[in-house]
DNA sequence: TGGGCATATCAACATCTGGTAATATATGTG
DNA sequence: CACATATATTACCAGATGTTGATATGCCCA
């Protein structure tokens, strides 16, 4: 069955897994899940270009996946849901076992290193 | 800090989670949570083509996230990890808090329907 | 063994997404 | 008040992704 109500759940949560689905953001969450950081501390840890990383914290804040708040002239982040982090464990544990298969799933390729 | 471990476990999870993020694969899983399935079964609970289910099933059990049993001459399929299952559940628990945000997050659109 | 249905595969196309670069805004500081 | 630093925004480009359609393979039933 394909209700309407249904449909625009599961758009959702496309979306909001969309949100984890990028390697960049992916590694933004996976910074602030150990402690709140600033952009400029965020840029260092991940590597990514400060335009890039503000432009994923924008996407991020406006989905409620990351809280800010502005101290000085520094702007602090952190995750912005406990679930957000239980999200993020269950995929480790979860990659743990199937990780395997997944890094050799070449059918979708996702920029992944040889 | 970004070291090469830790690069390909970014890598791994983004992966993993583009594997929730496309709606197509999403609405699989989801029927799949409330019981097994055939392929004609899946093709018809979601309304998609059956090559396109049929692709798409292919990445999900390459991947580990189902699981497939041929019997006779169809296939069925079911979620390959309880965590799957898991994951799915704490988004849409985490989506009834933070879904107004996704859905009005437009910074990176996602093919969502007004 | 032949017919028919269930499933998988392949190629091509339209679309979307993420990155970069340049630039703008704002907040303290001297 | 001018300057330097921190963060946000915009526009554009390259690449990847998902869908479609036609087609191939394989398993059951008569």
């Amino acid at each position: 069955m394909l209700t309407a109500a249904r449909a625009g759940a599961t758009l959702l949560k496309a979306k909001l897994f969309r949100g984890f689905s990028d390697p960049s953001r992916l590694s933004i969450l996976d910074a602030l899940r150990a402690s709140p950081l600033t952009v400029t501390e965020i840029v260092a840890a991940t590597g990514l270009s400060q335009p890039n990383v503000s432009n994923h914290l924008g996407c991020l804040r406006d989905c409620g996946l990351v809280a800010s708040e502005q101290r000085g002239r520094h702007v602090h982040y952190r995750l912005g849901d406990a679930r957000v982090a239980a999200i993020l464990g269950l995929a480790d544990e979860l990659l743990a076992d199937v990780a395997k298969g997944i890094y050799e799933c070449t059918r979708y390729s996702a920029s992944a290193e040889a």
